[in-house]
DNA sequence: TTAATTAAAGATATTTTAATCTTTAATTAA
DNA sequence: TTAATTAAAGATTAAAATATCTTTAATTAA
């Protein structure tokens, strides 16, 4: 459903938001490792991540590295696809009309209205911990490892 | 959701569902205006969804073009995503785990299963024939037109 | 048979996405 | 201050998707 940079940032950040805190950074090395992603095009959606810390915050140097804050953990999976571009394609008409609505639908879109809107809902209420929680807790895979 | 392809290939089998019969062809220029697409990459779509017969038919030279039989008019939608290779991009992991199921899932598997189900029910069972009777009755649009 | 018409096929070009590499800047600790 | 460590930034490459162009083959009608 979504690009590759776009779900390398869902799994990044599931990650982080699990392993992470102000006082315990990742580095770019073990967070592409724990989630199978190439390291240096996961540093870069990270960077994009990091852009006014609004998801991820970002420290240079020694002991530096990516963490989030308990605010940034407590944000919808919805912010990330926000960040990535990805509203678009959730929204778009199936058959890609530039103005496809109620009232200029295309053949395909009162029956894919509802999948749409609980698609929205899903994403929009689903948190980036409770994504974390779930993955913690065992049972749960956020890479292709094993 | 799809490719440009798939969109325009969506396009082109509604309007020729529509529009065509044996007895009457429609030329790659006609299809191409009536859908709002680029027509020689419509014409290479049409040439993947030509092979075998399978949902679209073509004859060339003069009086030729593209039509459809009335027994590929009633496959699902399903049929031109499978032509595609658009099956994957609604059957994957949300993450993009290679491996996402029952046994082990992503943490998105199971809010997300529903919601690819009634996707899946949604393409198999709704017919190009369908779709091309409602854009018939008029109110219903395939293009970007006025 | 010849000319006209149309799709098929294949080569090419452009754009976007995915991925890598190199250099710079920031930070920390010795 | 210096050396080591780390992300930031930007340039570059590679691959895939999108789009176009040209030539060939098939068909029809004059």
């Amino acid at each position: 459903m979504f690009s590759k940079s776009t779900e390398y940032a869902l799994r990044a950040v599931i990650y982080i938001a699990q392993k992470s805190s102000e006082e315990k950074k990742l580095g770019i090395e073990t967070i592409a490792k724990a989630i199978d992603s190439p390291r240096p095009f996961t540093a870069k959606i990270l960077q994009s991540l990091t852009k006014d810390n609004k998801i991820v915050s970002s420290v240079s140097g020694p002991k530096g590295g990516f963490y989030m804050v308990e605010k940034a953990k407590k944000l919808p999976v919805w912010a990330v696809l926000d960040v990535m571009g990805e509203i678009e394609i959730i929204e778009k008409c199936v058959l890609g009309l530039n103005q496809c609505s109620e009232a200029k639908p295309c053949p395909m879109h009162s029956q894919y209205k509802s999948i749409k809107q609980q698609l929205i809902v899903l994403f929009q209420t689903k948190t980036i911990q409770q994504l974390a929680e779930d993955t913690a807790g065992g049972g749960i895979f956020i890479n292709n490892l094993n």
